[in-house]
DNA sequence: ATGAAAGCGCTAACAA
DNA sequence: TTGTTAGCGCTTTCAT
């Protein structure tokens, strides 16, 4: 069996509080017998279960982060980060995926709870806010990341989506295009994107002529392609020159289809996606993109929920943070 | 606070054997009591803790999972199959990426093991088997995903590297491709991909002419770009019409080279890649590459796991499985 | 500076 | 069928 700290103390004539103490640093220990037990924890290969401590700290030292799927390298890109940030204060991460089912992420909640995880980041919107809402009532330190809800009182960190939609419409509006087509999925985020795609078309004394320009779907490339073959079907001088698309994957849906249809990206099409994924490097052409702050946005995340783990009854904090702009090969000017 | 069994117990009017009974379904119970407990359960909203099970039982319910970075997507990808089969069991993951690094794999496995995790897949090969033998000696349930130290008695499962390599190569050479080239890592994998695409050769007779043919370079982007460069610099009858590259990230760096370079894929060169990553199927032109099976390498593996959770001493398996040719867009005949 | 002892919230063997 | 009780391996007062 795993040598336990009575094994410790009884190898080192000690009594197990001084084991404690010795592998807390705590208390005042004189250095001899310090010494001595750490040589015998060193020859008894001597791990101290965190599940024991666990259990009388109330502590576990584990957080659990929900995405929609791991497999999504906007959100493994996010639990990298995650997980090096939780690393600096010696905790781990446990991951589950939701696949944005509510019922899934219920149970999946519940197990993160019985596990006494020590704090949950929500990157996985689900539709219900009611979980969350519980989540709130029980005291369960929580962060909502790249995604919130805004009638709850609730810790949350995300990009301007906004601001990110806005600035995409404003270069593809600089580029000279004046037809211009937006994609989004049905995440709230996407509807601030959306907002901000009008606003800028509306600074330039534009607006959208027909349903067709502005489209939902789920964020897959599959769909990026559907609706590009929709849009790309209009004769040439109905269609648009630009579209942006709210995330990248169906930016590069977009960039396929086109391709496919004889068009040249960004000679004839001019494509903008949103995340700035490392997908975005890897298509060709590279793809233009509005860069979510993901290193900035795990850091504060992490603080948010550290402060909460240390006070439950902390104030709850909504952040949003700055977009940026990142220009690659799939937008260029317009011929004239 | 939390509810407790205690509390459970009080309000139910047992005992909190009869509570535990209730919660793990076992030992004889009447329909009454089981109903009165459950209800009181509910209304309390008893969530048991894991912990304390754990720390009795013996049990977490939680396996950790080590890869070299959760953000490459071959990981992500094996991690999202790894999460779900271990949900099955009701188990969940704890992620750890270790960046290749033997300090950082160490105190990971440290850190695992004082969290009590049941087992331990390590998709990260470390360059020290010395860290993975003192896992076997502490009888820690353990499984090598898609990487194996072979002069170690450990569970390991992989692809057939050997065989990918090969038929990669075959493939390439039935398109009647006879100069080519071959990029891979750093990886004891690769070294079988390697021998296969050696033999491959052989069988028609062929040899590698000079060293410029083969090199081994860490996986990145960057870095296949940059063997692209140095390959297809070659004047135009001397340098390779195809090229196998040991994995999706460095094929896509030739690709992106080539085509900067002027040269069409696949009319000027063909390339192919390896794992069939996601990435595969975004790049353009999309990516011929050997598939390695991780649906059933993850369900494998996590049998063999749970094996060894369930008898520590059972004997040792090392599973090879068949890879896999996916024809994509990046791959064809020569010209004449 | 060190130790005794009371929990932490469960499981499981044994009694009743 | 149900309850008593002794752990599981720690942390943390409170004595000494």
């Amino acid at each position: 069996m795993k040598p336990t700290i009575y094994d410790v103390a009884r190898e080192a004539g000690v009594s197990i509080a001084t084991v404690s103490k010795v592998l807390n640093n705590n208390g005042r220990i004189s250095d001899k017998t310090r010494k001595k037990v750490s040589s015998v924890m060193e020859k008894l290969n001597y791990q101290p279960s965190m599940v024991a401590s666990a259990l009388t700290s109330q502590r576990t030292g584990t957080i659990g982060l929900m995405v929609p799927d791991i497999a999504n390298p906007f959100f493994a890109e996010a639990a990298r980060f995650f997980e090096d940030y939780a690393q600096q204060t010696g905790s781990d991460l446990i991951i589950c995926s939701t696949d944005r089912d509510d019922d899934k992420a219920a149970r999946y909640i519940s197990l993160l709870q019985r596990k006494r995880v020590d704090g949950l980041i929500i990157a996985s919107h689900t539709g219900n806010p009611e979980l969350v809402h519980r989540l709130l009532e029980d005291k369960v330190p929580t962060v909502l990341f790249s995604a919130d809800i805004r009638l709850l009182e609730c810790n949350s960190i995300t990009v301007d989506d906004y601001k990110g939609g806005y600035i995409a419409t404003a270069y593809l509006l600089s580029l000279g295009h004046r037809r211009l087509g937006i994609i989004s999925d049905n995440l709230p985020g996407s509807r601030l994107r959306e907002q901000g795609f009008i606003d800028a078309l509306k600074a330039y004394e534009l607006s959208l002529d027909h349903q067709d320009q502005m489209v939902q779907t789920s964020a897959t490339l599959e769909n990026g392609r559907k609706v590009a073959r929709r849009m790309l079907g209009q004769q040439a001088d109905k269609r648009p020159t630009a579209i942006f698309a709210c995330n990248d994957l169906l930016a590069i849906g977009v960039i396929k289809e086109a391709s496919e249809a004889g068009l040249s990206v960004p000679r004839d099409l001019s494509v903008i996606g949103f995340d700035n994924t490392m997908l975005a490097d890897i298509c060709h052409p590279s793809l233009s993109s509005i860069a979510q702050p993901l290193r900035d946005m795990t850091e504060q995340a992490m603080q948010l929920l550290n402060e909460s783990i240390d006070n439950p009854d902390a104030i709850k904090r909504k952040i949003s943070l700055p977009p940026e702009l990142i220009i690659r090969d799939s937008t260029s000017k317009t011929p004239e």
